[in-house]
DNA sequence: TATGAATGAGCATTCATTCAT
DNA sequence: AATGAATGAATGCTCATTCAT
């Protein structure tokens, strides 16, 4: 009898084989024949896995983007102080060990930007709302434990778009010098304002 | 006698005369050939005047972003309520009548991203540059009338990558369900607690 | 033990199981994983019974032109008019229960006129005997009968080559509006012809 | 100012410089690489000429069948014997001449069957009607000065499509032993029904 | 005997850029 | 100064066939 292969993970192994590759390359550079090469499989063997070149980047991103949340998450869980948990989410932007995959953020962006794709909507859709709610329940837990005023509820969206803004800025201009100062800055600034005082 | 073209108008005449090749398909279905065509010139005199496509892709986003910040900056100087000044800044990101230039402006971030030119980020960090100025000086004068409070230009950024972010959110998720509401909402959030509350 | 398989009978059953294929999506578009799939056996499996593509292809219209053979000998002993017996023959060109396999036809001859291939020849040479010598045996049998003059026998080739001929016209051009009305009429004029006239 | 190049004439060119190439390969295994080297052009330039592959295998048959039929149009004008002139129809079936266009032919039939295409179709169509009228009046004017009776008109269809049905079947089968033979007496025996005999 | 995973040659088509006129 | 004819590199995808199990 045949062999009988897990599509489901071969799918994630070419993908993840290809990892330095995009890092390396960029996605706009990806070919077939790289990915195939890369990957240690022939070119038609990637067509019995993927539908087409789009569904690979598309795997590629999905797959390492994932992997990212998934210690978004750990480390969330990590940490206790309400204003570090915001400050992790804008740890991303900045932080040395995230630089290969804010590359690939970037050429996610890029896509998603040039030639929307509904998969692509739909995933990057999908991991907003589920961050979303994390910032929402951090918040509403701080309010609940009266370490923050209510009206911090109406700041959520603002903080939580700050990054992706300011983000944006650094990679398209020059003006943005510090991300980490910039980022840390601006919560402290948020929370100076937000923050229970307990006056003697 | 030969005649004597001026270059930097031809330049311009070639870029402005594919706006509407832009607005419909897109800067990346762009060829040379339709540029040439459009414009009315041979595609060796494209040659002429850029020095390859992305010369004159971006000589074309160039074109249309000045002249968008001219009518910018107009409408701002016949607003006088600093919180409405602001909420211009916004309006770019959902009126109707800035929806084609909108699709250039994601084209032109996407390139950004993906294939970052030197010159693209210099004119991008000029705009940005001029846009902050403007910002600043709102908020310093409205500080200055004590209209707001001095704090106020510590949430400068904040506001000023507001838009930018919620931009990209909004065009690589279905999160966000109206940006007018999100935009001018962020903003009243804001002032509420940075205006000046005159008790008697 | 060993299953003993009747490699020919497997053959046909392969065979016959892609005749709704054959018919939907035409013999250009077969690809072995579609005949392996629809015949419910693996890709190898069809090369044990099969030496190539051409090979299982060749089957397929082997046994459908056969199976259609079968049919149309037990109709013509239904018949005892001669010229009814002729039209039979062109029936097939125009049939509505016959549209399906003229479909088939059709490649058939396409593909043996772009790449003729000995077998094929063969086994249309075959069928091409076995209807001239039938239809030589009816021409035949009805002059000894006294319906139709001698010369008959002359026109045979014309007769039987001319359902050919017009459908290739058929086929290839517009210039044929009424298949049946073309083969009736011409059998009608060559029998007006032959015919035998008994004068009182 | 640049070159003007006459666009129709170098379809031609192009088309033309491919005959030796289509006779010895065949019309399936043309590579667009294969003409463009023929041709003596770069493979962009085919794209310059023709709208794609269909598009330039359509010229090189068109323009071939064209020169073809301009020749048969001359030769039928400089004869007079009515059955010669119907015989030379049957000539481009076997003569030595006709041989690399018959290829071609077969070729043109099998792309038409198997894959119908209008301008194919609207081609082969012209053909078959200009061949037809050449036909007609042949066997009319015949009747006119009374050379053969006036039933034969009835046979044209039948000796028109009869070049064709035995074509197809010597190219398919190998029933066909002597193209001329057959396409000569079969003629022969239409006119000895046809023919008006003067006794005296 | 049967399978289906793996292969990789093969090909049409696009388009930025050059350069002879 | 202007043209547009010519180029050819570059690449995604298909599918018949093989072969390890």
């Amino acid at each position: 009898m045949a062999i009988i292969v897990d599509k489901v993970q071969k799918r994630k192994d070419i993908a993840l084989s290809c990892k330095e590759l995009v890092f390396q390359n960029g996605i706009h550079n990806l070919t077939i024949a790289q990915i195939a090469k890369t990957a240690g499989v022939g070119k038609g063997t990637i067509y019995d896995y993927f539908k087409n070149k789009e569904d690979i980047v598309f795997e590629i991103i999905n797959i390492m983007i994932r992997e990212r949340n998934i210690i978004l998450k750990s480390k969330l869980e990590t940490i206790s102080s309400t204003k570090e948990k915001i400050k992790l989410f804008g740890y991303f932007f900045y932080s040395e060990e995230d630089r290969e995959l804010r590359q690939l953020y970037k050429e996610f962006i890029s896509i998603s930007l040039s030639t929307p794709d509904e998969r692509m909507i739909d995933f990057q859709t999908q991991c907003f709302e589920g961050y979303y709610s994390w910032f929402e329940k951090i918040i509403d837990d701080a309010i609940a434990n009266d370490e923050i005023v209510p009206l911090a509820r109406k700041l959520i969206r603002g903080l939580f778009v700050f990054g992706e803004g300011i983000f944006i800025a650094s990679e398209t201009t020059t003006i943005i010098k510090d991300m980490q100062q910039e980022i840390e800055n601006y919560t402290d600034v948020i929370f100076e304002l937000i923050e229970v005082k307990n006056n003697v």
